[in-house]
DNA sequence: CACCTTTATTCCATTTTGGAATTAAGATAG
DNA sequence: CTATCTTAATTCCAAAATGGAATAAAGGTG
């Protein structure tokens, strides 16, 4: 039923790589299930994969009454990947082995001196000092990924015009080719959304989740589509902007290039911030007063402070942030039927009541729902949800 | 880059169908290029299918300095195709060859009477009389494809819930099996906004637009999404229900099971009646009230007529309407980035005006719009939209 | 008509594949 | 503890698919 002819087929030896990446630890009987080919073919593929230390032996199955099986995974030391996260406040950078076990990492926030030189030496300074530290050599690192916030073209690893970034010198960074050139090692430009995606499915470990919808709340809003397996791409290389996803026409707008009653004005940070700014200004009684000071320079950390204090001012912002949110999450939900929906981002992360809202919300808005509903979840990688998926990436595009 | 493992390749055979089938006319350079095939294998199989029937000779293309191409197409004659369109107003179906032209159709409204079991009578009758009218034999009827509306089950082939359908009967239809049983031929079963996409696309002749969102914009409103050329699916098998958009958290909703201020209530036939009805009982000057008579009674179909004559408050109605389509596509676009939108359906191809209107506020509400913006366009397939798209479903199916 | 370019086919060596038989390893019953 | 059954893994060989290089065919150009 393929609309468009299929492209040419990967390698056999890709395939099996792929399906022990996602697996982990796989027997010679579920890659003949899972990838129609016959035993006899597969242990003369897995020989050479063994003998290229892709593939190493890792004990037998469970007996089902004769013989054990072979199990197999890959081989952790046969390659690493780092894996760069370029977001607008903080960015972060993790090296991980090929069992994708994170084995080092660093976070930084992206004042206005980030510049892109500088961003590159710190990738460089970091990379030098863990293999040290590691004792990892450079051929064996086999590339870096980099997840960064759009608009972005992968093709030509350009990051194009990431807007209200702090730093100048943002506007169409080659940065693919820079880190290539300073690093000497392949790397490949996704968009950060993505990569949390893929990341976030991996971390599953569930094949039978195959269409899932990722939504970040964090300052901002940002969304990545997953069917069939595979991430939806658009015409061009940008994180979803649910942020822009207008909910209540005529509605507030956040920023000056936000549409009016975008989900953004509601469900965010900014949002948060705004709002109590303006509310305690307005003479809203709550102890923000005393943790803030200055109502203008309410930040979230205090928000969540005073959430803390179960202040019931900040909780109400909250819970009705979080109602709109479900809205949003539903309006999507009903048009792509995904039956997972990872939210990351600190915003849920910070107030447990506040996912349980916007998830009921949600669910009560999906249409023929006794038919279907999605499973609403939280991310389990956090911050490093995008720099994993971005590492995952440089595995998923290697070549074996 | 592939986030799953890819699934067995399809024969080389099929996906030179396949190409034939998506280009019409094609060379060995270009079978070469798009399926990186070498000339030797290609001499091989082009033969095969040539002796299979399935492949002919089509002449010779342009000369660039050298000799001539050889150029190949399917044979019309190989099989024929019956695409069928189950909905809730009228339903169709279509006979076409394997170069897509229609040979014959028919269409009729789904009265109170038209249960599963007349229909298939309906299809029966209406396969037997064509292929006595064409001379076509039972055996060269490669299959007939269903486009319905959901919930549907399509590993089943199960119709599962349609609401609103005026006959009685309709719930957990086993259509596949039934039709199956009684045609004796291959059915296959796909919700009609896929099959619609499925056909638009096609139409469009167009290998450079690989992203879709196709919208129908009719009674109700269905929406169906292409990523890399291929149909984004979901979890269940039901056509994107952008009508449920929320758009006005609070707003009016349109039917029993809908959501408040969801796209529907704005944006459909439906829509445009009930606000007709409701603003001419409430005493609204209009020549409607003229071409009505009952305001309970305003039909599509009379709207449309006041419209012809330029009445001023149906006009309203109509761009209004049309305003409120432009968000709930701008909604989408900004998440999904598609390069092309199609627009299907009665109510926008009935009002050149509300058109451009719902695609200009649609284009204005677009995130980095200087990065990026889609092509709106209309369906050019019109009613045989899904009937087209089920019966490309059929050979794109087919086994060669 | 000689010569160049492009396309198509043929020939043959190489690679890939898959079925069937064989070997290996463990479970189980007596 | 041994005979027998089950499942897994490997080996052997024949069949199928592939691809490179040479050759043939068909057209253009001077």
């Amino acid at each position: 039923m393929s609309p468009l002819p299929a492209p040419p087929a990967p390698s056999p030896k890709k395939r099996i790589f792929d399906q022990v990446l996602n697996k982990g630890i796989v027997s010679k009987g579920e890659l003949m299930e899972a990838l129609s080919l016959t035993s006899t073919s597969l242990t003369r593929l897995l020989e050479e994969l063994i003998s290229e230390n892709v593939l190493q032996l890792s004990g037998h199955g469970d007996s089902t009454g004769g013989r054990r099986p072979l199990l197999y995974r890959l081989n952790p030391e046969y390659g690493y990947a780092v894996g760069l996260d370029i977001s607008r406040i903080f960015s972060s950078i993790a090296l991980f082995d090929m069992n994708m076990n994170k084995l080092a990492s660093e976070r930084w926030r992206m004042d206005g001196k980030m510049t892109p030189e500088r961003l590159i030496d710190r990738v460089q300074a970091f990379l030098e000092r863990v293999r040290q530290d590691l004792g990892i050599g450079r051929e064996r690192i086999v590339g870096l990924g980099i997840g960064a916030v759009g608009p972005i073209h992968s093709g030509e690893g350009m990051i194009q015009k990431p807007l209200y970034f702090p730093s100048p010198g943002w506007t169409n960074v080659p940065i693919r080719r820079l880190l290539e050139e300073r690093l000497g090692i392949p790397c490949t430009l996704e968009n950060g959304a993505n990569a949390a995606l893929l990341g976030e499915h991996w971390a599953l470990r569930d094949e039978n989740v195959r269409h899932m919808l990722y939504v970040h709340v964090g300052y901002g809003l940002r969304s990545a589509v997953m069917s069939g397996g595979q991430i939806v791409y658009g015409a061009t290389d940008m994180e979803g902007s649910i942020g822009q996803m207008i909910i209540q026409v005529d509605g507030p707008r956040l920023q000056e290039r936000g549409n009016y009653g975008a989900l953004e004005a509601f469900a965010s940070i900014q949002a948060l911030e705004k709002q109590a700014r303006s509310q305690l200004k307005l003479g809203r009684q709550s102890t923000l007063n005393a943790i803030a000071g200055d109502p203008d320079q309410v930040t979230f950390d205090q928000l969540l402070k005073a959430l803390a204090e179960e202040d019931s001012f900040v909780r109400e912002l909250f819970t009705h942030s979080a109602s709109y949110l479900g809205v949003g999450l539903a309006n999507l939900v009903n048009v792509l039927h995904p039956e997972k929906v990872i939210l990351g981002g600190a915003l849920l992360s910070a107030h447990e009541e506040a996912f349980s809202i916007a998830t009921q919300v949600a669910a009560r808005h999906v249409y023929h729902s006794d038919e279907y509903q999605p499973e609403f979840g939280k991310g389990t990688l956090q911050e490093d949800a995008v720099s994993f998926g971005a590492a995952l990436m440089v595995y998923r595009g290697l070549r074996v």
